[in-house]
DNA sequence: CGAGGCACTGCCGGAAACTGACAGTTCCCG
DNA sequence: CGGGAACTGTCAGTTTCCGGCAGTGCCTCG
């Protein structure tokens, strides 16, 4: 196995445990000295994996995903830049906004001249969305509750002004056209809906899991909705 | 400098080259011999890099780049992908749309199982652009003369129903609420103009190269339009 | 048509890098 | 305070890489 393979087994060694892994129990894995686990670690962070080690503890992988070398075309660099800066200007979700913007940026760093000023003239028009609702609530603790399949608690308010509180698996977020909604399990009504999010008022996160995977529910819910998978 | 970091250098001359470029020039300036070049072009043809060669002629990349190892966050992942399914599914260009599907599974075959659920969770409900109007002509058109700098011919039905023809330098193409404009020089009009795509009813591409830079032309425009550029 | 240039491959010896083992230091935890 | 773990330096042994050489087939140009 050559080195770079090791590296980015490596890489998914570390990015599969939650919990610190030592030094020892990578190197048995991988079949390689110790010695040689700590330089494949130095290798890794010098190419800007952040990865932490502590003595007595282990290695941790901070959130984060190496993407190997890619190959793509003029076109699809164009189609990814494109859709970047939709996600920056237009989604209303603040986190979701800057990191589209941060992925942007670390893709034109490394664009040749050439191919950044191509990208630079597909630009967006998007009406600066005025008229679109203001969200409320921090729509991004509903997509960690969704990235950690975690029970929601929120305060709704419908189409007739009636508010309500309910307890929701949340297991998507979409956009219906310009409206984003948040899609799960209502235990209140014991089926599938979808939430406004600008008419949700309140957002209570819990530690809950609930019980179904969200991959499993996400097929459910397509197959009833008569959604095809792309 | 590493066996790496030298594969990229490569890579960046042939993308610079339009005319075929001969392995003993690629060599001297790379500073390896030619046994070494050959190798290192052989690597990146098993990496994906769409690279030509003929006795008697030279080496020619086929358009195309490669991006380097990249660390992204899983918002960022996350935001490229909802970019891209945007793009996929909104876009009436069929070749922008084609290009954003394929960069789309590029990245998903390599995301580990996790962040591809997670992907997945953030998906699109827009809605499938019944009332979009149907462009009449190939958008792909205007994106090439954009990215060559070429003049355009077209056929203009203004919003009174006049037809008129115009030469115009296009620059930029972008998104104003659900349509798309192409923003250009004017010769009829000495000015610059925005029109809808879906109004163009013909298209003719010259060779004629127009005479300003491209970028120099989109950062005039900005600033009588009086918009940011990001 | 022949000569020369070039893409491409296999082989080999020397150079460079990688690897593992050992020793030693610092830090955290029980 | 002892043990475990993260680190670093050093040093042989091994692997890989690299340049040179020889050879084949293709193309272009004179």
């Amino acid at each position: 196995m050559s080195r770079s393979e090791r590296l980015l087994d490596l890489l998914q060694l570390l990015r599969n445990k939650r919990m610190p892994i030592t030094g020892p129990d990578l190197a048995r894995e991988l079949g390689i000295s110790i010695r040689t686990l700590y330089r494949d670690i130095a290798t890794l962070q010098a190419q800007g994996a952040d990865i932490q080690g502590e003595p007595g503890l282990g290695y941790v992988l901070r959130p984060g995903f190496m993407l190997p070398p890619l190959m793509f075309s003029a076109d699809e660099i164009e189609a990814i830049v494109l859709g970047s800066r939709w996600v920056a200007r237009r989604s209303a979700d603040e986190r979701l906004s800057r990191s589209a913007e941060q992925a942007l940026s670390k893709i034109l760093a490394v664009l040749p001249s050439e191919l950044r000023e191509s990208a630079e003239a597909t630009n967006l028009l998007v009406a600066q969305t005025t008229k679109q609702a203001e969200d409320q609530i921090d729509a991004g603790v509903i997509r960690l509750a969704i990235r950690n399949e975690r029970k929601l608690v929120i305060q709704y308010r419908g189409a007739d002004g009636a508010s309500s509180e309910r307890t929701i698996w949340p297991f998507m977020i979409g956009f219906f056209e310009s409206v984003r909604v948040v899609v799960g399990w209502c235990e209140l009504r014991e089926d599938f809906r979808s939430f406004r999010i600008d008419r949700i008022t309140a957002l209570t996160p819990t530690e809950i899991r609930y019980q179904k995977r969200r991959a499993v529910m996400l097929k459910a819910w397509r197959e009833r909705e008569g959604i095809a998978s792309r």
